[in-house]
DNA sequence: CTAGGATCCTGTCAGC
DNA sequence: TGCTGACAGGATCCTA
């Protein structure tokens, strides 16, 4: 990692420019976040803390103060983090939250010199982070703490930033012992990787009507999917998103499975949304989809497998991204009805973009 | 029990 | 140019 941000730096703050969200730290952002700040806060000790949101700290502060940190641990998407005074901070991201820490790699970082008394007022701008990660965002390189900032912890050392634009995350304190029983927590299904196809198919037959994105996205059922990882799991697997979970054969299922697998580990492999995927070697914004993404964000665009087309349409109440050809409807009550009227209105969307003369 | 809709929140973007 | 409304979405809560 550290060579991609050295490269990275070296290109200033101002280079920044163009505007374009990345999305959401699903469980490959947050195992790529547990890993990075293990290497910076592994046996540091928290100083201070300061709530900036009240919202977003849901506990007492002080319970926190002074302890050192043991260990991250992952459930899911939250992140666990273990202190030596046997309190453990829960901490979910959400949609939008961010974690940055700065400091912390003094002896590597020639930007944290003396000089910069700024640790105590703020930082950024002429610094950059140790490790940044969560939803992509200027955040990552801009000054902090901002308007964004929700919590921010004093380490000896360095300075750790927990930043959320719609304050959906929260970072909660609880005794360690309790973490798993911890009410989101112990609702927690299985992650993929210990998770069968034939398991995944009896919970899918347990919501037979709803749509079977709908299901996996559920965290009761299969942990770890979200909107992102399951457009791309459903397009390895080749089901079609609004198929009824009741009508995935057990083979599809296995698929399923091992299509979740795949597209989280790759995730995983190229580090998520982390800040040195999202800023790339030539100073401009990354979107860190482009690493993996085979149908999110890419409707419009031929579809790599097939070369059919990419549509975007809404199950569950989120959008949903899918190859119609792929992940036909094939096999399902009233998939034939839906298709034509996908491939209508797909073929009239062409007319269009013809029309206009693109 | 399940299915589906509203809710939280801030910021972007298209349309007027 | 500035306003307005739709949209983004993880998890939870509520209703039928």
């Amino acid at each position: 990692m550290s060579e991609l941000v050295n490269e990275v730096y070296k290109f200033g703050r101002a280079q920044f420019v163009c505007y374009n969200w990345g999305s959401m730290p699903e469980l490959p952002e947050v195992e790529t976040i547990r890993r990075g700040l293990e290497k910076c806060i592994t046996g540091k000790k928290i100083s201070g803390v300061r709530v900036l949101c009240d919202k977003s700290f849901i506990g007492p502060k002080e319970v926190v103060e002074g302890a050192k940190v043991q260990r991250l641990r992952r459930f899911g998407k939250a992140l666990v983090i273990d202190l030596d005074n046997g309190v453990s901070l829960i901490i979910h991201l959400r949609m939008t939250g961010q974690l940055i820490a700065w400091g912390f790699l003094s002896g590597e970082n020639p930007q944290q010199k003396k000089s910069k008394t700024s640790v105590s007022s703020g930082v950024g701008a002429d610094d950059k982070p140790a490790f940044a990660g969560g939803h992509p965002s200027e955040n990552f390189v801009a000054k902090l703490p901002n308007k964004q900032t929700r919590v921010e912890f004093d380490f000896e050392g360095g300075k750790l930033f927990f930043n959320d634009q719609r304050k959906f995350g929260f970072v909660k304190p609880v005794p360690t012992e309790e973490v798993e029983q911890d009410k989101f927590i112990a609702s927690l299904a299985p992650e993929p990787w210990d998770m069968t196809g034939e398991e995944l198919w009896a919970k899918l037959q347990r919501h037979k009507g709803a749509p079977v994105k709908a299901v996996i996205l559920d965290q009761k059922v299969i942990c770890g999917l979200g909107n992102i990882y399951a457009d791309e799991a459903l397009y390895f697997a080749k089901i079609h998103p609004a198929r009824k979970a009741g009508e995935v054969t057990r083979e599809e299922a296995e698929l399923l499975i091992r299509g979740a697998r795949a597209v989280m580990e790759k995730s995983i492999e190229s580090g998520g949304s982390t800040m040195a995927t999202y800023v790339k070697a030539d100073g401009t914004r990354g979107d860190y989809l482009e690493l993996f993404a085979e149908v999110f964000r890419r409707e419009g665009k031929e579809c790599r497998r097939c070369g059919a087309e990419i549509l975007k349409t809404r199950v569950a109440g989120r959008g949903t991204h899918y190859c119609l050809q792929c992940q036909l409807c094939r096999g399902f009550s009233g998939g034939d009805k839906l298709q034509r009227k996908e491939l209508s209105e797909a073929l009239e969307l062409r007319g269009h973009r013809n029309k206009e003369g693109d």
